[in-house]
RNA sequence: GGGCGCUUAGCUCAGCUGGGAGAGCAUCUGCCUUACAAGCAGGAGGUCAUAGGUUCGAGCCCUAUAGCGCCCACCA
């Protein structure tokens, strides 16, 4: 035993020191063995190319609350963490890096060298996000921390890819692509974003190439892709232009002639009802090419500049050849008006360029039998969301799923196992690193060149951590995890895909719960961003008032699947508690050791620390004694629900309340006599009660604020027993409390919560008639029946609490003191005589309108009594409960009146 | 265009399957009481967005309305 804690809270002293031991102790480490039940969360993993910000600050509290109870209850806790190495964020940020560097660009240094350099990349700053999670008190298993690139998650990526593509469920086809003529790449449509965008609606005159025949108006936000165009398309019905269809208009300035076709795709309502159909550019147009057998032509080039289908555009920026071609058009008399416009655009989510849709050759995953079971999944049960409402997102997303792009024309990443015979032009997929065509046995092969996309490998990442396509025991004894816990802002990023991934190479769903939050804002409810400028660095947090300040915070503020504010006040709140508990926690010591530091006994020889203890027969607790231990008795019964509820917030709350309200501001003030008096005995049964709570106090916080419960349960003396099957005797490893009927103590609490009501009436009176708090006085207390019995039995402590020189009892209202302040609690009346002291029309009036409100409660509750419909339909019990407060409020109301008359009376009133 | 969320004390938010609204901060009053002024004790503060409905009973369920916010959607 520690002689005792420092004098003031100060985190930085102990947080890197508990961190290390734990971490040197293998308390983090989850073994794969059958004596305990697993319990697996697989940690997002966090780009490589970030740092930490409060959403990760959030999410890994989360995890790690969840863990640490669990590993508390007896589980194989494995909490695996890794990185994700971010194919494209990671390409973009090291190509700028050379950029700025070097003055190269990554085709200057060439794939294998520009590799190097993300490789050193990765090595220099991949690992600091996952440094800095160890700031917080993150208990994962860093003997198993993974990254989307190693050895092993390379592997289980070409597997998959195979199977898959073996399966006919990877395809390579030429089709229309999302490009992103910035990243120079495909992306997917989970990667595009939706972004609304100021611009027009040119209307250009399309003349009609028959002599004689009528022109067609067309409207577009687009004219630069005119160049593409290969008919004009309306609608079949539509009567404006039913004469034309079959002919053909001229391509204003180019004068290349094209048709005029009748498609279901145009809307009438729209525009002019007559659209330009390119299907080179446009998703709708594609298809309606497909239908009519239409030429594809495309007019821009991956860059986003003009080709030389644009004549003398070509080469030109697309933005810079929009504007000389509309105003040529202009010129020569085509533009018939110009209206402005919101454009939905789509853009790319790592750039914010817009996006080309482009006629490419790319990978694509076939979705529809992958979406099917993981529809199914959601829809019996297997996997479910915390909150609900999110499976709708979730549905959403795979129900109308396109098929999913997966190659990206980049360099970092998993390059993907395709290989194309140069002579036969066989496509070899592999693997294996194939060495000759297996139809032509030519030598020739030659690697496709792009990579997978970033989320093809983390779709992978609950079962390639675990060593798929292996049949290792962790993969056996892990899998499948127990919960994911990410915000609700990547579910079709990543959710979906691990879902039906996870079905589809194992066979069962990758968790059974995503628990899903919302994003950390800032005071003020706007996003936490680098532009704005607006984020907070959860590190200079920690720095500044501990890890545990922080992790309260985040999981005291925080309702499933909402957003929540980062609020300073609420951190200074989380750390001003944990100080209120270091500083209870001193004084708990300060009372278990003389004044030399000897330890003074505990009641019940050596087990009496014994914090599971639930035979209490032969101690002679006190009424408040049980009283606590039945309140911390049923806080674990709470916290632990709401654990198993996900409702973090909520569970906290209770602790939080437990601590100080409870445990700080009533129990340690009802033991400080006892503790100060000559009883030895009794003085070692208080020790034994104040250590017995507080041990499971600091078990039910552990999981929030790990620092600081360790470093109080490090000073806290310890039976043997209590280590018993345990690794080592932290806290970090320590049995989770449980609920037990033993710690009840129903009537104990009864008599203890009464006598807290009569207290709060003695202070109140005091307060309000300004007596100090060092001034004596006496009381008497009105009461019969059990509450009556309560308040006698607890006598010692009104008068203790309340500053009383006595407390006598008396059970009619004609023997109460005449001049006297009063106020009624359910349990009974006290009355407080003060004649120099009180104001009687102060009194006067506070009774008046004391009366006035019991009147009102009186006549409520003898309203909804005499309905007849509440009576007979409503519960017995809430019936029983109505009754009860009448009688309580017309007992009330009959004391108070007297009450008011006696003071009417001294008045002359 | 489709979907979702929010609206409760001055501020930020809780409120479990419907049974007389809570917390933190701020505020007011009194206290440096030997664990803690990062504290103690006491108080004030709310037609639970609006309008209907269901019910014996609605912050909670249903319908509509308003305001705020988010997500998705093929850019005539």
């Amino acid at each position: 035993m520690k002689k005792n804690l420092p004098k003031t809270y100060d985190p930085k002293e102990f947080e890197d020191r508990l961190y290390s031991m734990w971490e040197e102790s293998g308390s983090f480490h989850a073994e794969n063995t059958d004596d305990k039940p697993p319990f697996t969360i697989i940690m997002p993993p966090p780009n490589i190319t970030g740092k930490l910000h409060m959403g990760h600050a959030l999410d890994q509290t989360l995890q790690d609350a969840l863990i640490r109870y669990k590993r508390m209850r007896g589980y194989n806790a494995l909490w695996l963490p890794g990185s994700d190495h971010a194919s494209i964020a990671t390409e973009v940020k090291v190509a700028n890096k050379i950029r700025e560097e070097e003055g190269l660009e990554k085709q200057d240094l060439g794939r294998e060298e520009f590799l190097k350099r993300a490789w050193a990349w990765k090595e220099e700053f991949g690992g600091r996000i996952t440094r800095q999670c160890r700031k917080l008190g993150d208990s994962c298993d860093w003997s198993r921390e993974r990254f989307t690139l190693d050895e092993g998650c390379s592997k289980a990526v070409r597997s998959f890819f195979v199977r898959l593509y073996n399966k006919g469920l990877i395809y390579r086809g030429n089709r229309l692509i999302n490009w992103c003529p910035s990243c120079k790449t495909s992306l997917s449509d989970a990667e595009v974003e939706h972004e609304d965008k100021e611009g027009f609606y040119w209307y250009f005159r399309y003349p009609a190439a028959k002599e004689g025949g009528k022109d067609i108006i067309v409207a577009t936000s687009r004219p630069e892709t005119m160049f593409g165009d290969v008919a004009i398309a309306v609608a079949e019905d539509d009567e404006r232009y039913a004469a034309q269809v079959g002919e053909t208009v001229i391509l204003p300035i180019v004068g290349r002639e094209i048709p005029v076709i009748a498609d279901p795709y145009p809307d009438p309502e729209k525009g002019t009802g007559a659209v330009k159909i390119t299907p080179a550019h446009d998703p709708n147009d594609f298809e309606v090419g497909q239908r009519h057998d239409l030429e594809v032509l495309s007019c821009i080039n991956e860059d986003g500049t003009m080709n030389e289908l644009a004549g003398k555009y070509a080469g030109l920026d697309r933005y810079e050849c929009r504007k000389q071609w509309v105003a040529d058009l202009d010129a020569a008399g085509y533009l018939v008006k110009t209206e402005k416009m919101t454009i939905p655009t789509g853009t790319c989510y790592r750039c914010h360029t817009a996006i080309e849709p482009m006629l490419s050759d790319q990978w694509f995953v076939k979705m529809e039998d992958l979406a099917k079971p993981a529809l199914k999944a959601a829809a019996d049960g297997d996997v479910q969301f915390v909150p609900p409402r999110f499976v709708k997102t979730y549905n959403h997303w795979l129900e109308d799923i396109h098929d999913w792009c997966i190659s990206r024309q980049l360099w970092w990443g998993h390059q993907i196992p395709a290989w194309y015979c140069q002579d036969c032009g066989e496509i070899i997929v592999s693997e294996e690193d194939p060495t000759t065509c297996p139809k032509c046995g030519s030598k020739n092969l030659k690697q496709d060149e792009d990579v997978l996309d970033t989320w093809f490998s983390s779709a992978l990442w609950p079962f390639s951590t675990l060593g798929w396509p292996e049949k290792t025991r962790d993969l056996e004894y892990f899998y499948p995890t127990d919960v994911l816990v990410t915000g609700y802002d990547i579910i079709f990023f990543w959710v979906v895909r691990m879902m039906f991934s996870g079905i589809e190479a194992m066979g069962e769903t990758p968790f059974h719960y995503v628990y899903l939050h919302g994003l950390v804002r800032d005071s003020q409810g706007r996003k936490m961003s680098k532009s704005l400028g607006n984020g907070i660095d959860p590190l200079e947090v920690v720095e500044q008032h501990g890890a545990d300040a922080i992790r309260f915070m985040l999981s005291n503020s925080i309702t499933p699947g909402n957003d929540m504010r980062y609020q300073e006040e609420k951190l200074i709140a989380s750390r001003n508690f944990a100080n209120k508990l270091w500083n209870a926690s001193r004084f708990v010591i300060m009372n278990l050791q003389d004044d030399d530091g000897n330890a003074l006994p505990i009641a019940d020889g050596e087990n009496l620390a014994f914090d599971m203890a639930d035979d209490f027969s032969g101690i002679a607790l006190k009424d408040e004694d049980k009283w606590m231990i039945s309140r911390m008795n049923d806080a674990v019964k709470y916290v632990t629900d709401q654990f198993e509820k996900f409702e973090l917030g909520l569970a906290s709350q209770r602790v939080y309340d437990l601590i100080w309200n409870e445990y700080c501001d009533w129990y340690i003030e009802l033991v400080k006599k006892r503790l100060w008096g000559d009883d030895e005995e009794d003085k070692a049964v208080v020790r034994f009660a104040l250590v017995l709570v507080l041990k499971n106090i600091l078990k039910l916080l552990h999981p929030f604020m790990p620092f600081i419960t360790e470093e109080i349960w490090d000073a806290l003396p310890h039976a043997e027993k209590e280590s018993e099957g345990l690794k080592n005797g932290y806290l970090i490893c320590a049995h989770w409390p449980e609920y037990s009927e033993a710690r009840s103590f129903p009537e104990e609490e009864s008599a203890i919560a009464s006598m807290m009501d009569i207290v709060t009436a003695i202070r109140n009176i005091r307060s309000e008639a300004n007596v100090a708090p060092s001034k004596k006085v006496s009381a008497v207390i009105l009461a019969d029946g059990k509450g009556a019995e309560e308040l006698q039995r607890e006598q010692a402590h009104i008068a203790d609490l309340g500053s009383l020189t006595g407390v006598s009892f008396i059970r009619e209202n004609q023997d109460a003191p005449k001049n006297a302040m009063s106020k009624t609690t359910a349990a009974g009346q006290v009355f407080i005589p003060m004649d120099e002291l009180v104001d009687y029309n102060e009194e006067f009036d506070r009774l008046t309108k004391e009366k006035k409100r019991l009147e009102g409660e009186v006549t409520r509750a003898e309203k909804k009594l005499s309905n007849q419909g509440f009576v007979s339909k409503a519960p017995e019990k809430v019936v029983q409960e109505e009754r009860d407060k009448l009688e309580e409020y017309k007992e009330m109301l009959k004391n108070t009146t007297e009450q008011l008359n006696t003071v009417a009376e001294h008045l002359g009133k």
